[in-house]
DNA sequence: CCGTAATCTTGACGCTGTAAAAATTGTCGC
DNA sequence: GCGACAATTTTTACAGCGTCAAGATTACGG
């Protein structure tokens, strides 16, 4: 009764396959992407250097799945956004672009380790759903403004293209302070920026 | 005269300097920027663990030298390709961006070392005039095509920060591998595509 | 209630970056 | 020419890292 059992699936700690999840992303935050250390999250979540070993098969497989739930809540992110915006299409995938940049924003060091090559290998199955479940937000806005036969052309495919490219560039170069040129302009709110660069992104002629 | 002496800088080596970061760009390609280390690039040069010591404060001082240079190089490609577009004002601002991805995708491990905060501190006046200098090629592209007072306004800044955004996003998910989507569609040429994105996101309306 | 399997800890290995001390080599004044 | 000095490089050492192997601990099924 030392500890208070909160889920049935653990055995001796609890559940430390999500408490060293959630203490990979506060020694990812904490410490940066190049300081992270697996003896550090293990240090965080209470257990020996070596504990993670059985629930990841090394650092990268940890990371893979501090990303995959990265994906998930920036998809959560895109979509919240969306439910606050107008029923507009146009205005529909504006918001998911909105919701990109506020995700990315907000979480500078997770959007590097999704986005990077470093310290991951890639390979969880999970990750790969996850990170499409967030792409199709993408498709599906482009598709509603396309309409019907949205992607049998490639020109669909460019539309999605151009705004994730839009928003994904954006968002990379803010966290990397390059934006300060922009951002800092007086009158300039982030949010009418944003919007205005993933206007010029989509479809202008697009039902034509 | 073991040591052929090709500059008048040297003491000891010939060029440490200069062959380190040389050797840091093999290794950084090499190895990938995680598995990067400071030992290997002394490997690679030929020297001692512990002699680079004397020509950068850290490990990290060696790779923002490596940045400063691939800042060099950015610009020096996006040049030649306004060289060989034409002389239309609009065509030299695709050009620019044409030259920006062909270089990123030419160079990922090196774009990811300038763009990412990873493994550097950034504290290098080289790497920051560089860097502006590659930042300015963007903004007289712009500057051209709104001529006079293109950035009296905030509208001039919002076409550079559009630009650099769509070019940038684009290059870095490429490089993670995420526009295969795009990339795969059978007859499209990827310069085709990115002149594409880079005319969506310059001002449309712009001398109007 | 005990055996077995899952979980966690301990200890060890080679690697890393960095600092200090020792050794080597070029340069300058004489 | 050569000795003193300064710049460069190597050697040595240390703490921290990721990962593996072995031992200890705990939960679960018969």
């Amino acid at each position: 009764m030392a500890t208070a059992r909160k889920a049935d699936k653990p055995y001796h700690h609890g559940d430390l396959r999500a408490a060293l999840i959630a203490a990979a992303e506060a020694e990812l935050i904490g410490k940066g992407i190049d300081a992270f250390s697996l003896r550090g999250a293990a240090r965080r979540a209470g257990v020996s250097h070596a504990a993670p070993a059985h629930h990841f098969k090394d650092a990268m497989a940890l990371l893979d799945a501090l990303a995959a739930a990265g994906f998930a809540r920036l998809t959560a992110t895109m979509k919240e956004e969306q439910a606050a915006a107008g029923a507009d299409r146009k205005a529909q995938l504006v918001a998911a672009g909105v919701g990109y940049v506020r995700f990315a924003l907000d979480n500078p060091e997770l959007l590097q380790l999704m986005f990077g090559t470093s310290r991951r290998k890639s390979d969880d199955p999970e990750l790969g759903r996850n990170a499409d479940a967030a792409f199709s937000v993408l498709v599906n806005g482009v598709g509603m403004i396309r309409g019907r036969d949205a992607f049998t052309g490639e020109a669909g495919w460019r539309d999605v293209a151009a705004c994730w490219s839009m928003v994904h560039g954006y968002a990379q170069l803010a966290i990397a302070g390059k934006m300060e040129f922009v951002t800092g302009l007086e009158f300039t709110r982030q949010r009418d920026l944003i919007e205005d660069l993933v206007r010029r992104a989509l479809p202008e002629k697009a039902p034509l």
